[in-house]
DNA sequence: CCTTGACCTGAACCTGACTCCAGCTCCGAT
DNA sequence: ATCGGAGCTGGAGTCAGGTTCAGGTCAAGG
């Protein structure tokens, strides 16, 4: 890997659209990493930037950084990750995208005859059911909506 | 308006599935209201029900509290809203989820072809384009995912 | 060699949407 | 009258996902 093919965090930020701020958090938290100039300064490889698009097509879609971090960690360690590599990661994403969607759909189809009408008793709403153990539990849920998340 | 209409705070935890502290902290924002015992003890108006589902349906979508606050500052003071007063704020939210749905779509379709392929040198991907300004900010952007936020 | 702009670090801070807690009061059933 | 469960308050804490800051260090062009 020739020293002119390395990447300095200033090109990063330019390039992936993250400020320096964010790439050196994702730094401490494993979804990135860089070697370092003799004098510690950060030279990233080209790869970076493939990682840096999948964390940010993730987030779009409001996966958490851990969860990020886990589907980065499946790729092939050593080898440089191909195109396939990277299909199969964002099929998994994929699957939740498809849930996200019809969720919304099925929220959208729900607000007028749901919230428009009387049903919002919201004893036996089937949007809105109190029962719905993911909104009761209100803890956990921060990023994605309750109607979102899966159970 | 007999007191016997009005709902204590456990029975509208029951009813809403909200806990108690998420009512409070509604309240404190400004929410939701609630009349007072010569105790202090809250009694909600059943209406209040109705209002906390939309802002479950809201805060499902991903909408923002200080948005909620506005929508619902927006029915009518005095009177009870009606069934169409409901449906003209749902309507409002209903523009948002269209636009959802659709960034959504577009980055399901976009995915394969996006991060399965090698456009991802980012410099020129219409997906994450890292022009893309929302995504470029960082500071605002929280609820909702970059890619769903209207400009 | 010197300057200047890019880069470094750790720690503190931020926002949104709540939750948790201690210590106390209320109130309805017996 | 009593008692236990429901309710009250203000303030601190939490969590994600970063940003900001102070106080320095690096490196490349002139």
């Amino acid at each position: 890997m020739d020293a002119r093919d390395l990447l300095t965090i200033g090109e990063v930020v330019q390039r992936s659209g993250f400020p320096h701020s964010a790439l050196r958090y994702y730094e401490r938290e494993g979804l990135v990493s860089a070697t370092r100039t003799s004098g510690g300064q950060r030279r990233y490889e080209r790869g970076v930037l493939r990682r840096l698009a999948f964390i940010r097509a993730a987030r779009a879609i409001g996966v958490g950084l851990d969860d990020v971090r886990e589907a980065l960690d499946r790729l092939p360690a050593g080898r440089t990750p191909t195109r396939g590599d990277w299909t199969r990661l964002s099929r998994a994403w994929r699957g939740l995208l498809d849930e996200q969607i019809e969720a919304l759909v099925a929220l959208r189809d729900g607000l007028d005859s749901c919230i428009g009408c009387g049903c919002l008793s919201l004893a036996r709403c089937r949007l809105m059911n109190p029962g719905d153990r993911a909104a009761a539990q209100g803890a956990g849920a921060r990023l994605l909506p309750a109607a979102l998340r899966r159970s």
